[in-house]
DNA sequence: GTCTACGTGTTA
DNA sequence: TAACACGTAGAC
């Protein structure tokens, strides 16, 4: 039995207004019923009716045990008369405050007819007054905003589907990375190979390069001298390429083809000195097996040069060069990763050792400047590739070197196998460069924004970078956001701790990153990659925090009623110029409030539901309540409600803070 | 125009 | 947070 009071309070007022409609609310009643029955009318009125009825009866009279319903009738006009004294001052007194005069005038106007009872709600009364007032004001304001919101709302499923975008993009590339990667060639190994090396983060990456690695075999026994397993798997493919592609082309000239061949070879067909390769890599293992623990390298290089042309000495010697300068150049690696001399690093790293220098630099650079130094190698590799293959030609050692670059560049073209002449390098090397940048710059990017460097300083590497890459810029931009979604979805884990790390240093970045979450595709224009590093570290966190239930289904949801939100990324550029944010944030709020009415999905099992409980509040309460029963009430209505509430509570908040900032 | 119920505000 | 109450958008 419902608790009197309550329905005292309430119902009374609300018994005040049924009164008022008369008869007629109750048919409405019995037809809103009806409606939510719709194939059990008759059924559901007369049980709703009860039902709904009897227990308002007793929530009217609790004193009065529920009789007919014209006695009903009857006695809740009493009642209401009663309570109408009695009540308005509790109940009414309360909404009257906040509405208006209702209260005085409800029960005056109660006995209009039910037109009258029902206009005198809306609009004679005064609450009507001050709500209409207030929605008046709400409305032109709604309507100003309205303006934006449809905007927004549109703007806003794009926010959603953007984001969504970027975590499937994400999720997908994250995924689609290995595949691709044994798909498209050793050139995303090489780079995912650098990322796992610098970051050790990842390890998916790290396993299939491993596995890519084996069959180079012997290189592990130095990489593991090293210690990080992911260096040396980067220098084993690389080597190992190397020297399969040393050995492949004998002529120097071909190097290169054979190089891009050797890539291509393992992603595409075969080329001409694929064959060789495959040997060079079947050989390979049977080396490692065959020599076991010394320097398979050198083995394999000899394997390799055995069946392949003389240049196989070089790789020799290489290979010796290598096995001495592996640990040097992991000092030195480390060094610069601590100096970031690119440049040096590079240059001494090539001298002194192809393959592990160029997943040291990568390590090194993307610290200071993510897709810069990235670019830079590949960039100077490319460039230093046709002067290379010219002067390796010359010189065994300029070809060690060249051949490492030009190893690299293969693995990075890995799709453009092309560029062997040196004509072609500079366009192919350009577009190359986009594309490794983007699957570069996310890896490291994220790892350095994430990791101990401040956002500042993220930052501040980040402009300059997109600056120096002129086209990676705008397409790194959005692969960096991809990227940052990416990270944050498979490294979530990982993201967390560097985020908790993070987040003491860069706790103001925290809201920036809410609102960036949000505001995702309006930084897409916005150049500035520091919102997205920051946006995309804070949106993990945040967004894992917040909305990590949401995250996946509501998040989505969310961004709907997110058209707060979108008001946000929309608004905040308005606002920040009109100036102080609360006044803009005070007007938001209005329109925030406004939306446009959601209709149910209709696939929820509520929404399959077609008959009303009868005993839910909103079964109960439907003549003045309005709502569907609670039973059928659509899920996504109710999770948006609740994001929608959470994430305006949320989001005004953080918009407060940015606003403030801004 | 009617009816349902969504969205919002208010109250407890 | 749930319940109540209201205005009104949207479907019919
Ligand atoms: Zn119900
Ligand atoms: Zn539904």
């Amino acid at each position: 039995m419902p608790a009197p009071t309550k329905p005292n309070r309430r119902q009374t007022p609300a018994q005040r207004k049924k009164t008022q409609r008369g008869t007629s609310i109750k048919g409405q009643t019995c037809n809103s019923q009806k409606t939510p029955a719709e194939s059990t009318r008759s059924s559901a009125r007369t049980n709703q009716a009860k039902s709904g009825r009897s227990p308002r009866r007793t929530r009217k009279d609790p004193g009065r045990s529920p009789g007919s319903g014209s006695h009903a009738v009857n006695v809740t006009g009493s009642a209401r008369l009663r309570r109408s004294s009695s009540l308005p001052d509790s109940s009414l007194g309360q909404r009257k405050s906040q509405r208006g005069s209702r209260v005085s005038v409800a029960p005056c106007r109660s006995p209009k007819a039910c037109t009258g009872g029902k206009n005198s709600r809306r609009g004679s009364s005064g609450k009507g007054a001050a709500s209409r007032q207030q929605n008046t004001r709400n409305n032109p304001s709604s309507i100003s905003i309205n303006n934006p919101s449809p905007g927004g709302k549109n703007e806003k499923p794009d926010h959603k589907e953007t984001p969504r975008f970027y975590h499937e993009d994400g999720v997908e590339d994250a995924a689609s990375l290995e595949p691709n990667d044994a798909t498209e060639g050793s050139s995303l190994k090489a780079d995912t190979q650098g990322g796992n090396v610098q970051t050790e983060d990842e390890k998916s990456f790290s396993n299939d390069n491993e596995g890519d690695l084996k069959q180079t075999a012997g290189a592990a026994s130095c990489d593991d001298s090293d210690g990080q397993l992911g260096d040396g798997s980067g220098d084993r493919t690389s080597d190992s390429s190397e020297l399969t592609s040393s050995g492949s082309p004998g002529v120097q000239g071909s190097h290169d083809k054979n190089d891009t061949s050797s890539v291509c070879g393992n992603e595409l067909d075969h080329l001409v000195s694929s064959g060789k390769q495959d040997d060079g890599s079947t050989f390979q293992p049977d080396g490692v097996k065959e020599l076991a623990l010394k320097a398979s390298r050198t083995d394999e290089s000899v394997l390799i040069v055995t069946e392949k042309d003389g240049e196989s000495l070089d790789a020799e010697t290489k290979v010796e060069r290598q096995d001495e300068t592996m640990r040097e150049k992991e000092e030195i690696a480390v060094k610069l990763c601590s100096g970031e001399s690119e440049d040096t690093g590079e240059k001494e790293t090539q001298t002194s050792t192809p393959t592990c220098p160029t997943p040291d630099p990568p390590h090194c650079n993307p610290l200071t400047a993510q897709p810069g130094s990235p670019l830079r190698v590949f960039s100077n590799a490319a460039t230093s590739n046709p002067t290379k293959a010219l002067s390796a030609s010359n010189s065994c050692v300029l070809e060690v070197v060249s051949q490492a670059k030009t190893n690299f560049q293969p693995t990075v073209y890995g799709a453009k196998p092309q560029h062997a002449g040196s004509l072609t390098i500079p366009d192919a090397a350009l577009k190359v460069q986009t594309v490794i940048v983007t699957r570069n710059t996310p890896v490291i990017i994220c790892r350095e924004s994430l990791q101990p460097r401040s956002l500042g300083e993220s930052d501040l590497r980040e402009t300059p970078a997109p600056g120096g890459e002129k086209q990676a810029c705008t397409p790194s931009e959005t692969k960096d956001k991809r990227e940052l979604h990416k990270k944050e979805m498979s490294f979530s884990s990982f993201s967390l701790l560097i985020e908790s790390n993070t987040k003491p240093l860069t706790g103001k970045h925290e809201p920036n990153h809410i609102v960036d979450g949000a505001q995702v595709p309006m930084q897409e224009h916005d150049p500035v990659p520091k919102i997205s590093t920051p946006s995309v570290d804070s949106s993990s966190t945040l967004s894992c925090s917040s909305e990590s239930t949401r995250s996946s289904f509501s998040f989505d949801t969310e961004s709907e009623t997110g058209c707060g939100d979108a008001s946000f990324s929309a608004l905040p550029g308005s606002w920040g110029p009109e100036g102080t944010g609360l006044l803009s944030y005070q007007t938001l709020k209005p329109q925030r409030k406004e939306r446009k009415k959601r209709s149910r999905c209709g696939a929820c099992e509520p929404c399959l539901r077609k008959i009303n409980c009868g005993q839910c509040s909103c079964c109960l309460n439907r003549r003045t309540g309005h709502q569907i029963c609670k039973l059928r009430k659509c899920v996504e209505l109710k999770r948006r409600g609740h994001s929608s509430l959470i994430s305006r509570c949320d989001a005004q908040s953080l918009q407060v803070g940015t606003l403030e900032v801004s």
